[in-house]
DNA sequence: CTGAAAGCGCTTACAG
DNA sequence: CTGAAAGCGCTTACAG
């Protein structure tokens, strides 16, 4: 069997009680004592066991992570990566672990949120998505257990900590961005609208669209579903329309070069024919033709801070409800043209 | 507090051993008090302690997933998210949870591992990476706890059960391919050779060159740190040659765009001037310009399989030690001319 | 088919 | 500054 604290104990010549306070450092140990069982533990190789700790000390020192299932979010794949590495960062720094939900479906999901919190598999959750009505994230809330949120919650927004992007107001910037390079017809290639972030996007534009007094057309918004499921026949669709756009505002980078494919198809060129920006500014995009204007959301950011805000929640159950909006960076590339207009 | 098993007992108006039977659908418990348990249970919204029953039962039914520090490996990035999703789909099957390391230096991943496997954190590991002389491969090995890898072991092959693509092989189909197109002079643009896989496709290449009696200098393998480091100094130089490539293998989408770019800056045009095949096919690169012909290494089965292997050393740690190659397809893109040769 | 009891390996008031 | 003892919430031989 594995070395337990009662080995170290009897080699070092003391209670257990004291090698486990020598384990938490507590201060109460004399430096003699703490010298004699850690030379003791070093010799033996003793590692204390996970289970039992935190079985006694009713805590785990590990956070779940909840990903929704990965089918649904396109922007998933590469944002994945980089907020997990953001986590991580904060949470090894306090010694933390990472218990990462393994569900497919959404019920398997909040199934398995639920084993986690009432099982005390965790000490706290960071759900990685806003969803509409999200039954997991109410189950949190009721439970009043620990946890966090990367993207604005849909409802209870005051009682809820999380971190985000400005995510109206950067679609909002992203309009006024194309209206100052001259364009007009300002089409959206919105995300699945189940997701606050897809819902917050598309109300910038439209607001944006209000505020500059530019044309708006039901046909100018497209879900990417649409993309995915026709192929480019809504891109056709939308660049046959009576008054077809000048610029594009996709929803993501990985979908914005779905879109320049199928203009390609219809021999219509970026940024010479149609303009186009997107968000999330993943690694590729300066590399790759054309190379992609998009908004940089700072992934890592979002990762870190959430496990930042959820760690002192666990510390702190009363620690006051925070919100936080992650700086995000416009990143010019060559996929914007301007347009001269005539008399204006 | 949270409720026990006790409760549970003494509602149902059974022994707590009983209602662990239940919870463990032992069949030795008849038809009916799995009902009246099964029923109390639900009414009390009860959820067995994570903790306590890894304890008494001596496992965790929870697999660690050990991902290289991420800024070592290129490829790391689009890489990841795929091979969690084959883990969770066979680890989830399986009612297994992951826990993922958070690790930043190559020592602290160690030390970590080594409090993962002494304080029984987790039931076995999964390597996400072949490193040579890799310690924390050793550490494992000795202590005969249950672990697979993603890639081949640099020693002990024999003794490690692992699943990898044959990167040796289908460097070596990628040259064939490229010489068949006409290609003569075929360049190699290779990953950090402290890891498996880049040895062995770099090892593929060469072995390649021999077999087709093919021109080889050093000039033509490139490190990517290399690229990386430099920026187009490297492929400007490479381009430079007396005799310079009239393709390129490249061991990473991700890096082929960027030498494509490099190459743009130089006004060589691919796939007009010059080829180029890379390993790992992105999701991206069917959209980008050029579509890029890149190897598929099916990523999902990589990390299904290993997951499956790894289930399999747990439940019967005597099982024979498994090496499995997963199928790769070559994805044949815009990104390789055909060269007509001349009087041959 | 079910229960009483020991035990998994720790932590933590309590006492001194 | 340190120890004896109870307890964390389960599981599992053992016995019947």
């Amino acid at each position: 069997m594995a070395i337990t604290i009662i080995d170290v104990a009897k080699e070092a010549n003391v209670s257990p009680a004291t090698v486990s306070r020598v384990i938490a450092d507590n201060p109460r140990i004399s430096e003699q004592t703490k010298r004699k069982v850690r030379e003791v533990m070093e010799r033996l190789e003793y590692h204390p066991n996970f289970q039992a700790r935190n079985l006694a000390a009713k805590s785990t020192k590990t956070v779940g992570v909840i990903m929704s299932n990965s089918t649904s979010l396109a922007f998933q794949n590469p944002f994945f990566p980089e907020v997990i590495r953001g986590i991580c960062t904060s949470a090894h720094a306090s010694k933390y672990g990472i218990y990462l939900s393994t569900g497919g479906s959404e019920e398997e999901i909040y199934q398995e949120v639920v084993s986690m919190v009432q099982g005390r598999k965790v000490d706290g959750i960071i759900l990685l998505y806003s969803r509409v009505n999200d039954r997991t994230m109410a189950f949190l809330k009721d439970a009043k257990f620990p946890f966090t949120m990367v993207g604005r919650p849909y409802k209870y927004e005051d009682e809820i900590t999380y971190i985000d992007n400005d995510n109206q107001k950067i679609a909002h910037d992203v309009v006024e961005y194309l209206f100052n390079l001259g364009h007009r017809q300002i089409a959206f290639i919105g995300g699945n609208l189940e997701f606050v972030v897809s819902k917050d996007r598309l109300e910038g534009y439209q607001q944006a669209l209000i505020d500059t007094g530019l044309f708006y057309s039901d046909a100018y918004f497209i879900h990417d579903e649409a993309i995915k499921a026709t192929g480019n026949k809504s891109i056709k669709e939308l660049m046959q329309l009576e008054v077809p756009p000048t610029a594009i505002v996709a929803h993501d980078d990985l979908v914005a070069y779905e879109i320049i494919r199928y203009l390609e198809e219809l021999s219509i060129q970026v940024p010479k024919d149609i303009s186009i920006v997107s968000f999330n500014n993943h690694s590729l995009s300066a590399y790759v033709k054309p190379p992609l204007t998009s908004v940089d959301i700072s992934i890592f950011e979002l990762g870190f801070q959430s496990a930042n805000f959820l760690l002192e929640k666990i510390i702190d159950p009363k620690a006051p409800v925070k919100h936080h909006f992650v700086p995000t960076t416009l990143i010019e590339r060559d996929s914007c043209g301007n347009i001269k207009m005539v008399g204006e």
